[in-house]
DNA sequence: CTTGCAATTAGGAGATATCCTAATTAGGAT
DNA sequence: ATCCTAATTAGGATATCTCCTAATTGCAAG
């Protein structure tokens, strides 16, 4: 999950994945529409493959780049999660407090 | 948005997001759980409420976060848009395609 | 086998993130 | 005012990220 999200924090990336929804693309098409140099978008490309958001097919001599819903089932359960937060109990009152001090003095 | 996925691309911040699914907690109580140090989980604390995952509010003289959803919902949204994405075309033929080159040989 | 195009890997510069310790701010109590 | 505790800000060391250019790999065609 940690490379899932990851994967969804730089723009770049998540501007792929939503190329990617209209339908598989070449890491060709993709690049062409950035402005960056064609070898930094193949690692953006290669980020989100770890992070298993896509997948990628070589298809003759080229490679063919199709989204992977599974991985991103995971981040939507832990986003949902939070969304589902108790209501904020009446007021939990003052829990014995051991004062910490990671910070020795 | 490019805030929030990068708040949550730290396992440290949504180890915090779990923590105050169960309510409001104080910085002190956040920071006993961690292995860190305090100031570094006030970092951490300081990013999620720049990303709006988190509100601070002080009580006394302490200060207690709590869950904010509202951000979180543009992030569902992303991710549930990704889950749609169409079935795939049955062939998508050959794009007039330009070759590119952004790196000049 | 050589040539050509698609795409990646290698290596490095500059920016950003993460963590620490020390110093500081904020409030409550004495 | 003074002191104590809660929490943050400041500053810096180290690691990671992002992007570039140059070199390399993979296929297909001639």
């Amino acid at each position: 999950m940690n490379s899932v999200f990851k994967a969804l924090s730089h723009p770049a990336r998540r501007r792929i994945i939503a190329m990617l929804q209209n339908g598989p693309l070449t890491s060709g098409e993709i690049a062409e529409t950035f402005d960056m140099a064609w070898p930094s978008v193949t690692g953006h490309l290669a980020a989100l493959k770890e992070a298993e958001l896509v997948e990628a097919e070589r298809d003759g001599n080229t490679m063919r780049y199709r989204l992977n819903i599974s991985a991103a089932e995971e981040a939507v359960g832990f986003l949902l999660g939070m969304m589902q937060a108790k209501p904020a109990p009446k007021k939990r009152g003052a829990l014995p407090r051991t004062p910490v001090r990671k910070t020795p003095a």
